[in-house]
DNA sequence: CCAGACGTTGTT
DNA sequence: GTCTGG
DNA sequence: CCAGACGTTGTT
DNA sequence: GTCTGG
């Protein structure tokens, strides 16, 4: 899956792998992106504009005493098209979560505890994650807009470690995949698969990332022991 | 018909 | 809002 | 995803 | 063990 992950690269090194949306300029770099924090987004609203969701989606139908219940911070990509709290979505919601790496917990081999890895592109650019996004209507008036990330089988690199991984999508898929139209589900399905493992690297990182509160290079730092 | 759930992951 | 279960 | 709390009463 | 918060 995908429940923790990365944006340490300069704005100006986002805005070039980016060129077709605006990048705010005062982007600070985050080692450590956790669920229910705010998350790089850019929804198909046609605004073109980098945006911070909620990272969690909330369907429009929550009912306040059910907020924080759910815990949608994926979503399948097998079957969100069947699924009430996504299909709205995906048939019209559909958004880029900006990202440089992201983490995953194996089982050590002792099996004791878990081990985090790390897993960026082999040329450390940013890619975007597939992701869904959504309003949420507060009896104050207050819309809350919030985003989960598509997760799709493992590939090779990957598949060691966990036994599923987010998807990525192609640079030349982000046109599709933000088309504000209601797209017919055979449009997208075919860009929601696995990122080529010969394109990606990963490391084992110490537990310091395990803390959601640790927000500092250490997150990344290959661990000394394996 | 109404009531109640609506999710993924990992773990057992 | 929409689907499932009773 | 992991970490950390998980409770009430009375007092500041 | 389970829920909440980051």
């Amino acid at each position: 899956m995908c429940g923790r992950f990365t944006l340490t690269v300069s704005p100006e090194e986002l805005q070039a792998a980016f060129p077709n949306f605006h990048i705010p300029v005062d982007l600070p770099p985050s080692y450590n992106i956790a669920p229910s924090q705010p998350i790089p987004v850019i929804p198909n609203d046609n605004s073109n504009n980098l945006d911070f969701y909620h990272w969690g989606l909330i369907p429009s139908w929550t009912k306040v005493e059910k907020l924080g219940k759910f815990n949608l911070i994926n979503a399948r990509s097998e079957t969100a098209a069947e699924k009430p709290s996504f299909k709205n979505s995906l048939k019209r919601r559909r958004c880029l979560i900006l990202a440089d790496g992201f983490y995953e917990w194996s089982k050590s081999i002792s099996g004791k505890g878990k081990t985090p890895y790390y897993f960026t592109m082999k040329d450390q650019k940013p890619f975007a994650f597939a992701g869904l996004w959504e309003i949420w209507n507060s009896p104050e008036g207050d819309p809350l807009k919030s985003a989960c990330i598509l997760t799709i089988t493992p590939n090779e690199l990957v598949k060691p470690i966990h036994d599923r991984m987010p998807v990525i999508l192609a640079p030349e898929d982000y046109d599709t995949w933000l088309d504000p139209v209601e797209n017919k589900a055979d449009v997208f399905q075919p860009l929601l698969r696995s990122f080529p493992a010969e394109l990606m690297q990963t490391y084992p990182v110490s537990a310091y990332v395990n803390s959601p509160t640790n927000n500092s290079p250490q997150c990344i730092q290959a661990s000394s022991f394996l």
